[in-house]
DNA sequence: CGGCATCCAGCCGGATACTG
DNA sequence: CAGTATCCGGCTGGATGCCG
């Protein structure tokens, strides 16, 4: 305790940053969360439920997820072209604990926002 | 189900990006595990614990929590100042699940990491 | 349909220096 | 000791346009 966090120091060997700077940012979530819902989804589906994403910018999370083995990308080879994303079970396997997360910030999200407008920085 | 996510829209609404907005930058989530670890710790034991961490940035970390009202910022007035900063009970009630959110990391960071140098995007 | 290329603005975080 | 002030570079995310 209060000594220099090693653990925490190199990003790469650190399971939370790691974690965090992966989903961190502002769609990953409910990509998985709507992959979750949905066992198998088309990218122009995704486009089209998620709200105010751009193309590049989802196709960007998605490619993220998918090089760290948490989503599947299938291309049928047919004209027009046909993607499908799905999750892979490491990817399904950490949905409970977003859900969790989720529930926990609906539960507390009102006492956030009350806090919030009081503080005074 | 594939429809316009209402839920997912407006950021204010969406307790989900509501809470990763908060916890999704640099430090957040380690600043709260120390807390969690150590209930009461100065400014400057946090610089020191935390590797790489600027004063800027931390103090505009620990502003942030606490405006959220996760974190307690007690200051006594004394000279040289004492500041001492904990976790809110509602803070506390967060910490099982990044608890568990990091034990996953933990446990697929391996197989994560495998698979993003074998990515080949 | 499912992207990628390009360009661009804003924000986030870091370095340094200074203060009550 | 516990910050704030200033400056700055880089990255993220968004807009637009194009392509197989």
């Amino acid at each position: 305790m209060l000594q220099k966090a090693e653990k925490y120091s190199v990003i790469e060997m650190c399971p939370i940053r790691n974690v965090v700077a992966r989903f961190g940012n502002k769609w990953s979530l409910i990509v998985i969360l709507i992959l979750s819902e949905n066992e198998v989804v088309r990218f122009n589906e995704l486009c089209r439920i998620i709200p105010d994403v751009s193309s590049k910018v989802l196709s960007g999370t998605l490619k993220a997820l998918e090089a760290d083995g948490l989503v599947i990308r299938k291309v049928y080879p047919v004209v027009p072209p046909k993607v499908e994303y799905s999750l892979t079970e490491m990817g399904t396997s950490l949905v409970p604990f977003i859900v969790q997360l989720t529930e926990w910030a609906q539960a507390n999200m009102n006492s956030i926002l009350k806090h919030r407008e009081q503080y005074t920085g």
